[in-house]
DNA sequence: GGAAGTGGGCGTCACGAGCT
DNA sequence: AGCTCGTGACGCCCACTTCC
């Protein structure tokens, strides 16, 4: 139903865009008219709403239905937006269905924004991972205002990784500067294009331990036998990123105690990724909601102007009558 | 100036859904 | 079946505002 129906509305509703607006600034002499009026001027993503104090807004990422204008019922807009997302002009049967079966899901705001977005052009996608090209958003404390990327071990160490690629290792209770390590990064020796390598050695003499560090990603690898592996998760986004060591300090260690240190560190990783999660999920959350504030701007301007149009068309009705 | 209220962010837990 | 992920709920903390 939704191909024939949708199709149909898009097309007429499109028509009756530029129709419709072009009734409201000519049918409507008074400037007060145009206060509501959507001007609905989308260029790259942006709607631009002129509010009735004059006030005009830019607005972004708002979930929309293709069309701007029309003088119809509630129902029809609702069908029509719900539809929408089910067209694709080279969507094939296999692929309505995926669409579909996604859609029965628990929802997501990443899902529910990304279907939204590839029908409407006017939604921006939520990235899978945000991307430092994009401008912080809001005010995330940490990564607005603070260059330094701070991480903690599971073993209370804190690693501190400054944008001028100085890094510094922390021991917790130690305040003096020997509880820090201050580690160097090179990038001519890298092993792979794009990656960093950092050495450190935490004592004089020992044998130095290879970080790779590549793009926005870190993959942090032993040159000894003494930490067994080290888990990174990608930073990314400008949220706050982590480091998860699975390192054994002791190196002989009875299996019980390795055990529960295996289990404590399982534990460390999984609250580390929920925490990310968390986050993350909020970020989705806050974006969504934003998304809906705009779209109601938007439509409730809409809606204004529909009306406005909507009373010049009655009132050139009733002086035809008459 | 300090107490109370409020809002936003965070970490954690629990749970359901999807995946392997 | 076990694992992973996304999200709601809860409690805590902090900053800000309001009231006395």
């Amino acid at each position: 139903m939704e191909t024939s129906v949708s199709s149909q509305l898009d097309s007429s509703l499109n028509d009756s865009v530029t129709d419709g607006e072009d009734n409201q600034s000519e049918t409507s002499p008074s400037p007060a008219d145009h206060d509501q009026e959507l001007l609905a001027a989308e260029s790259s993503g942006v709607t631009v709403v002129q509010l009735s104090d004059g006030q005009t807004v830019q607005v972004q990422g708002v979930i929309q239905a293709p069309q701007t204008s029309v003088i119809q019922s509630p129902q029809v807009q609702t069908v029509q937006i719900a539809t929408v997302a089910d067209l694709e002009e080279d969507e094939t049967v296999a692929d309505v269905q995926k669409r579909r079966e996604i859609l029965t899901r628990r929802p997501s705001y990443r899902k529910i924004l990304n279907e939204l977005s590839s029908d409407s052009p006017a939604v921006p996608k939520i990235e899978e991972e945000n991307t430092e090209d994009e401008p912080q958003p809001i005010s995330s404390t940490t990564s607005a205002s603070a260059p330094t990327s701070i991480y903690q071990t599971s073993s209370g160490q804190y690693i501190a990784i400054s944008q001028g690629r100085a890094i510094q290792l922390t021991n917790p209770g130690v305040e003096t500067l020997q509880g820090t390590q201050t580690l160097t990064m090179t990038s001519s020796a890298a092993p792979q294009p794009g990656a960093t390598i950092l050495q450190c050695a935490a004592q004089p003499g020992d044998s130095p331990q290879q970080f790779y560090l590549q793009g926005g990603q870190m993959l942090i690898q032993a040159a000894t036998g003494d930490i067994p592996a080290y888990q990174l998760r990608s930073p990314n986004s400008g949220l706050a990123q982590s480091i998860v060591m699975a390192a054994s300090p002791g190196g002989m260690q009875s299996p019980s105690s390795q055990h529960a240190e295996e289990i404590t560190r399982k534990r460390e990783v999984r609250l580390m990724k929920n925490r990310e999660a968390a986050r993350e999920c909020r970020r989705k959350k806050k974006e969504y909601v934003k998304c809906l504030e705009n779209r109601v701007a938007v439509l409730e301007n809409q809606n204004k102007t529909l009306i406005e149009e909507l009373k010049a068309l009655k009132d050139i009705y009733c002086h035809k009558a008459e």
